[in-house]
DNA sequence: GTCTATAACGAGATAGAC
DNA sequence: GTCTATCTCGTTATAGAC
C-alpha cells in the first residue's frame, strides 16, 4: 500500500536522467552529454546509471523516443479544426517551434548527426507517425505523392535548420513559414487556392 | 635554389593535415576528429601538430575556410552563362552537390553544430561571399530582398539536410531541386516566367 | 538499486631537448 | 620542425560488495 510503487520510482528516476541529459545538451551541445555529468546532476554515481540505460547510445535512443513523444503530444494538445490548409500550417508551426526551441532535439531527431547513433525500431515507429500525419494532411489537399511529401518536409526542415544555424533565438527564418506554405500550395495544388 | 622552399614544405604539410582531418570526419563524423588521430595519419607525433594549428578549434576553422575555398573554386570553374535562372540553378546544384557529397563539410559550414566552434573573421568573409553571389543572382531576377534570400537559402539548405539525414548516398530529395527553384520563382517572381 | 574501485583508454595541451 | 615525456582531465564500462 505504499504511495509510490517500485515502478513509479523507477520511472521517476528515468525522467530525471533524461531531463539532466537534455539540460546538458541544451547548455553544451548534444555530443557533450556524458554519463558522468548526467549522474552528477541526478545525484547518483555514474555506474548506477547502468540500471536505467544499457549504454550511452541507448541513452540517446531514449532521448530520441522522448522527443518524438513530446512532439506528438503537442500536436495532440488541441483538437484538429479548420481547413486542411490551416491544419497543415498548425502542424508545421508546432514542429518548427519545437525544433527551434531546443536545437539539440532537432539535431537528434531530424538531423541525425550523432556518430554511431541509429534509432531503435521502437523509436523509429514514433518518427514514422509524424511523417504519416503530414502525409495525410497533404493527401487531403490533393498533394500526397511521395515527391510532394519530400519537398514539403524539406521546406519546413530547411527553415528550422537555417533558423538555428544563422539566427539562434530569433525568427528571421521561421517567420516565413506561412509564406513558404502558401508558395508550396500555390504551385503544387493550385486548385486549393 | 632548392626545388621546394620552406614555405612550400609547410603548406604541403598543412594540406596533409587538413586532408587527414577530412578523412577522419568522413569516416567517423566531424566530432571524431582528434589531433592524435590526425597526427597518426600524417606520420608525425601529436605535439608536432602545434606547429601548424594552435588548437583543435583552430583546426576546425582551417577546415571551415578550406571548405568554402573549395566550394567557391567550384563555382568559378565554369564561366557564368545562360539566363539568370539558369545561373541560379547551376549555383544551387553545385552547392547542393558539394554539401551532399561530404556531409561533414555541410555540418561544419552550414549546420554549425560543433560545440564551441565559431568561424574566425577571416573565415567568415568566405562564407559571406557565397551569400553575396546568391543574393546578386536573386537581385537580377528581381527577387533580392532579405526575405527572399532567407527563403531561398532555406529551400536549398533544406533539400541538402533532408538528403543527408534520410537518404544518404541517394537522390530522393536533391532531385527536386529544379522543381523547387521553379516553385520559388513562380511564386515570388511571376513576371520572370 | 546504489555504492566503491578500477580497468582501459583517449583526449588536448605544454616543457624542453635536439 | 619534430621529438620524447608528461600533466591533467575526461570518458565508457565492468566487477563485486552491501
Amino acid at each position: 500500500m505504499s504511495a509510490t510503487s517500485v515502478a513509479d520510482r523507477r520511472s521517476r528516476r528515468r525522467g530525471q536522467i533524461l531531463a539532466a541529459a537534455w539540460d546538458i545538451a541544451g547548455e553544451s551541445g548534444l555530443t557533450a552529454v556524458s554519463l558522468h555529468e548526467v549522474a552528477r546532476r541526478v545525484g547518483i554515481r555514474q555506474p548506477s546509471l547502468y540500471g536505467y540505460v544499457n549504454s550511452k547510445l541507448d541513452l540517446y535512443d531514449a532521448m530520441f523516443a522522448q522527443a518524438y513523444e513530446q512532439l506528438l503530444a503537442r500536436l495532440d494538445s488541441s483538437a484538429p479544426s479548420g481547413s486542411a490548409r490551416e491544419q497543415l500550417l498548425r502542424l508545421s508551426r508546432v514542429v518548427l517551434d519545437f525544433a527551434v526551441e531546443n536545437p539539440s532535439r532537432q539535431q537528434l531527431i531530424f538531423q541525425r548527426t550523432i556518430p554511431g547513433f541509429e534509432p531503435s525500431a521502437a523509436s523509429y515507429v514514433l518518427a514514422r507517425r509524424l511523417v504519416d500525419r503530414t502525409a495525410s494532411l497533404l493527401s487531403a489537399l490533393g498533394s500526397g505523392s511521395p515527391a510532394h511529401i519530400e519537398v514539403f518536409t524539406s521546406l519546413v526542415g530547411g527553415l528550422g535548420a537555417q533558423q538555428i544555424a544563422n539566427d539562434p533565438g530569433g525568427d528571421r527564418f521561421t517567420r516565413h513559414l506561412e509564406a513558404v506554405l502558401d508558395m508550396f500550395l500555390d504551385h503544387f495544388v493550385p486548385a486549393a487556392t
